[in-house]
DNA sequence: AATATTCGCAACCGCCAGAGA
DNA sequence: GTCTCTGGCGGTTGCGAATAT
């Protein structure tokens, strides 16, 4: 049996998308809908995968996405949601509006797991390194005074039940003697605890076709999330980063991609 | 200036769940 | 109930840019 690939992969192109690409999904997208992806690339006259299609749409090319980096409430944020879900990071981004799953999991990956280690904080369990050392320790310590205890209480029961063993006497164990526990009765799952929060997921934006007309009159720093007139630009965030760079290539490239976005209409 | 290394982001891959036949 | 297909998710990779040597 076995699944079939979402498409047939034999001449389809792989890689960045250009110009062009964008273009003709976007078109395609604002004419038909989101419909079925899988149909989408021939539709659309692309030489894509319908998941490389939906990808590209859903992380780029959606009218609705914010650009630029994470403001600190945003970030603080995916820090509270990440503590209490775990790596769900669609549940996270959809209490985002405007950021998609990806995004945030590059930003986590990049940028947040760093600074809550340099604060000395465990971006895994979101506790104090120090302390959860300490409570590593601790339970290590425990563990092996339990296993110490087992092991005394064991040699007193071998002990007293026979007395003069000698190894030669053990009897060989055969395959089918040997039990072994069964994984469930011996792994409990620790899974985080996801139960406060019901990610809302109200702004479903599968329906929305249409850039949104304050696009139009927006100046750049409106459209693209920036903070033009303040920021000391050191990057390290404490000054109203980010500032515009017109010689940072992934700002640069968002700003061309706006603007091209606007020439569409 | 040249080369090596690190960083950050976009895109891909494999798996899973749900829907429908 | 089984099988197939699609959309979605999370982990990983590839590659260009930035930085260090």
């Amino acid at each position: 049996m076995g699944r079939q690939p979402c498409c047939d992969k034999v001449g389809l192109k792989k890689g960045p998308w250009t110009a062009e690409e964008d273009k003709k999904l976007i078109n395609f997208i604002l004419n038909n809908g989101q419909c079925c992806w899988r149909a989408v690339p021939k539709l659309a006259g692309l030489l894509r995968c319908g998941k490389s299609c939906r990808l590209r749409w859903t992380n780029y090319l959606r009218p609705d996405l914010k650009r630029g980096l994470l403001s600190d409430s945003e970030e603080k944020m995916v820090i509270d949601l990440h503590a209490q879900l775990g790596n769900r990071w669609s549940k996270i981004a959809a209490q985002l509006p405007g950021r998609t799953d990806n995004e945030i999991k590059n930003h986590w990956n990049t940028h947040i797991k760093k600074k809550l280690r340099k604060m000395g904080i465990d971006p895994l369990t979101h506790r104090p390194i120090a302390s959860s050392r300490v409570e590593e320790e601790e339970e290590q310590a425990k563990l092996h005074e339990e296993i110490m205890s087992i092991t005394h209480e064991t040699d007193e029961i071998f002990n007293a039940s026979s007395p003069g063993f000698c190894t030669d006497e053990v009897p060989m164990i055969q395959p089918h003697e040997i039990i072994v526990p069964s994984a469930s009765a011996s792994v409990t799952s620790s899974s985080s605890s996801a139960s406060s929060v019901s990610p809302s997921c109200s702004s479903s934006n599968s329906s929305l076709m249409e850039w949104p007309e304050s696009m139009y009159l927006l100046g750049l720093d409106d459209i693209m999330g920036w903070d033009l007139s303040s920021g000391d630009g050191d990057g390290d965030g404490d000054g109203g980063e980010p500032k515009f760079d017109p010689f940072n290539q992934y700002q640069r490239s968002n700003f061309e991609q706006e603007a091209w976005k606007l020439e569409l209409f």
